[in-house]
DNA sequence: GTCGCGATTTGAACATCGTTCACTGATCCC
DNA sequence: GGGATCAGTGAACGATGTTCAAATCGCGAC
C-alpha cells in the first residue's frame, strides 16, 4: 500500500473531515478516536497526522464547516424588511440549525481546547460575522449616533437567543421542549425590542 | 497500608471531591486523571473506585456542590423589594459566580455524559430550583391568572442571562469583556422587563 | 524497460489513560 | 491470641493519542 494519493492532499483533508463529522454526529466526541476515524477513511492512523496536527484540529475543522453552513443559511434567507422580522428570522434560523445538528452543535459549544490554548481566530471571526449580521439588521431601529446602543442590543439579543438554544438542545430548560423553544425566542425578541421602543418612542415610531 | 479508614467513608468522599475540585479549577477536565487525583488524596487509584463508580461521578459531585454554592449565595442575598431589582440582583449573582469560578463553571456547562446517559435528575432539579427562584420574583409583575406568562418570562430571562454568562466566560462575545458583561445583563433585564410593562401598562404601573 | 528518488503511507511502539480485581494487612470480636 | 472482615492496594489490561523509522508507490530520466 502507500500508493500516492489519487485524490490530492486537499481531497484527503475533506474526506477526513467528512468522516469525522459523521462519527461526531453519531457518537459524539468520545466516539472520535484516531483509529476509528482512520478506519472510516480507509487509511492508517499515522496518515491523519500527515494532514492534521492532532485530533483537535480535525474537530475544529468540523466546527468551522458547521459555522459556515449556518452563515450560508442566514445569507440565503429571503431578507425580511422590518428590523423586528429580520432579527426574528435570524433567531429562528439559529434555533432550527441547532436542533437540526444537536450533537455537532453541542460539540461546537462544549469543545474546550486544552490548557492555555485560546479559541482560534477564525472561530472568533466567524462568530463575529454572525453578530455583525444581527447588528446590521438592528441599526435601523436606532437613531443615527446611537450605533453603540445598537451594538449593545445586538450582543444582548444574540447571547439571549444563544442561551435559549443551548439550554434547549441540552434539554436543561425545565418544561421547555424543542417545540416551545421557538415560543421563548419569539417572546425574547419581541419583548426586548418592545422594551427598546418604549425607551425612545418618539424617535423612530414607524420602525415598530 | 490498608489500615481501616481513620476518617469515615463519607469523609473520604469529601476529600476526594475537594481534591477533584482543586484539580479541575487549576487544570480543567484534562488534568483530572485517576492517578493525579489519587496522589492528591494520598491514596491509590483503586481506592477511588471503592467510593465512586468512575471519574464521571466524581465530576458530577463537584458540579453538584458548585450548584449548591450558587443556590446558597442567592438564598443569602438580602432580598430586594422591587421585582426588577430582585431579578437584576439574581442575574448579577449568577454573573459574578460564573466569573469567580470560570473553569468549574465551564465544566458544568460543557460536561457531557457519554452516550445515551442523560443529565442526572438531581442536576435538573437544582437547575429547576434556580429557575423557580427567578419565577417567584417575577410573579408580582404579572396580573393574577397570568402565571403562565410569568413562567415564560422567567425562562426567557434566565436563559438570556445564562447565554450572556456562558459566552462571556468562554470569551466568545466579541468586544465584550467580563466587565461589560454586567452592562449586557443590566440591559437585558431592564429592557426585557420594560418590554413586558409596555405590553400591559395599565395593569401594575407601580411595579416599574 | 528499468532504475532511482522523493513523496507518501504505514503500523509497530511508547507513554498514559480509566478501570478491574486478586491480594494485603490492620482492625474488631470472641 | 486468633480468625474473620474489609478498606485499601497496586500490578495488570485494553484502549487511547501520537511518533517515526521503515516500507511502498508514482514518476521522470535514461
Amino acid at each position: 500500500m502507500a500508493r500516492r494519493s489519487k485524490h490530492g492532499p486537499d481531497a484527503l483533508k475533506g474526506m477526513i473531515v467528512d468522516a469525522a463529522e459523521a462519527i461526531l454526529a453519531a457518537d459524539g466526541l468520545d466516539g472520535l478516536t484516531a483509529r476509528a476515524l482512520a478506519e472510516r477513511v480507509a487509511c492508517s492512523p499515522g496518515t491523519l497526522y500527515n494532514v492534521f496536527a492532532n485530533l483537535d484540529e480535525v474537530v475544529l475543522n468540523v466546527e468551522a464547516r458547521l459555522l459556515d453552513r449556518l452563515s450560508a443559511r442566514i445569507a440565503d434567507a429571503r431578507p425580511e424588511v422590518r428590523p423586528r422580522d429580520a432579527v426574528l428570522q435570524m433567531a429562528e434560523i439559529y434555533l432550527d440549525f441547532s436542533h437540526e445538528f444537536p450533537r455537532l452543535w453541542s460539540i461546537l459549544l462544549e469543545h474546550a481546547l486544552p490548557a492555555g490554548q485560546a479559541t482560534p481566530d477564525w472561530h472568533r471571526a466567524r462568530l463575529a460575522e454572525l453578530l455583525g449580521a444581527v447588528e446590521a439588521r438592528l441599526v435601523p431601529m436606532f437613531a443615527p449616533g446611537q450605533q453603540a446602543e445598537a451594538a449593545l442590543a445586538a450582543r444582548v439579543l444574540w447571547a439571549g437567543v444563544h442561551g435559549i438554544c443551548s439550554l434547549s438542545v441540552a434539554d436543561k430548560l425545565t418544561n421547555v421542549t424543542a417545540q416551545s423553544a421557538r415560543v421563548l425566542i419569539r417572546d425574547l425578541v419581541e419583548t426586548y425590542l418592545r422594551g427598546i421602543e418604549a425607551r425612545r418612542p418618539q424617535l423612530l415610531p414607524g420602525s415598530a
